[in-house]
DNA sequence: CGGAATAAGTTGACGCTTCAAGCGCTTCTA
DNA sequence: TAGAAGCGCTTGAAGCGTCAACTTATTCCG
């Protein structure tokens, strides 16, 4: 590992440290919610519908069902989302009601602009287009590597199961 | 907000969404660290006599104190790091032990390699530089905050004061 | 000098995430 | 067609981070 790249590495760390950091900060106090609540929330909000299954949810979101399971509780809870059991088996829906619609309309503009006045306020067209590149290519890996590492595990146990 | 830079924050949430969450992961496995501890650790490391007091460790590893006292509480309880009552005042030191320091050696590669295999491998040079660059400039953006936010916060309390 | 403000650090409670275990539908397959 | 295996989801416990309150030492200032 190189200069650059250490000196690079400790700036995405600084990064990654404080931005969701003061995002999830700003959200809670103006907003009571988490910045990952609000992913899900606008991520239903995106679907014609309005709701979406738990496990795709969970892929939109980059959460583990787990921890999808427990936010759509704490969101029902305030009524903001509500669960139903779809027509296939084992299914489970979200849908955002109405109430979380609008609350998703009024925090939306509060958020966006924090994310303007944090990240993109100080970045170039250039740098914006460099730093979705760059992080682009980031996830893929990271994406690449979950998927590997499922089917390697399944793999994994099936020949496991079958040398027994 | 245009559509390159929706496309570069959702790309950008994915990254400190997921590569945190990797990293941590990793570390806990192997290693039974968080990756914050691990940065603690590190920055202890790089002194001279390898121990910082708590008020500057705080700065270097992008935290708060309140987090760093129970970070350094549950290092103290593995006998990775030791308290020490600095000789001025109220100062709290934290030292490395050499037990830490050794962990820290044998954990130190391991990391290291799941880093350049999630970040640098996937980057060309020119990317890297680019990273650096962006990231450096939302960190910038990010302590001139909270800098503003405290000296604003002195200044308002001082005026305040002063008017009564 | 003496009291107020401040700075450094600690603590405990609360909320969120993860991990492992478990449950109940499906879908294979023998 | 019955049993096994897998999938989607839930749940509870344990660990970590944050926040607010508190303690103690220090500095400022009249």
């Amino acid at each position: 590992m190189n200069h650059r790249e250490w000196s690079a590495w400790l700036q995405l760390v600084g990064t990654f440290t404080l931005l969701p950091a003061a995002l999830d900060s700003q959200l809670q106090r103006e907003a009571g919610m988490t910045h990952f609540e609000f992913g899900v929330m606008v991520a239903l909000s995106r679907q014609p519908d309005r709701r979406l299954q738990l496990k795709d949810l969970a892929v939109v979101a980059n959460g583990s069902l787990s921890r999808l399971s427990h936010v759509i509780s704490r969101l029902e809870r305030r009524g903001w989302v509500r669960r139903t059991s779809g027509t296939k088996g084992r299914a489970t829906y979200a849908d955002l009601t109405d109430k979380g619609f609008q609350k998703l309309m009024a925090t939306g503009p509060i958020h966006l602009r924090e994310v303007r006045r944090l990240v993109f306020d100080v970045l170039t067209p250039e740098e914006v287009k460099a730093l979705k590149q760059v992080t682009g290519r980031i996830n893929a890996g990271l994406l690449d590597g979950i998927g590997l590492g499922e089917l390697g595990r399944r793999a994994r146990d099936r020949s496991r199961r079958q040398s027994c």
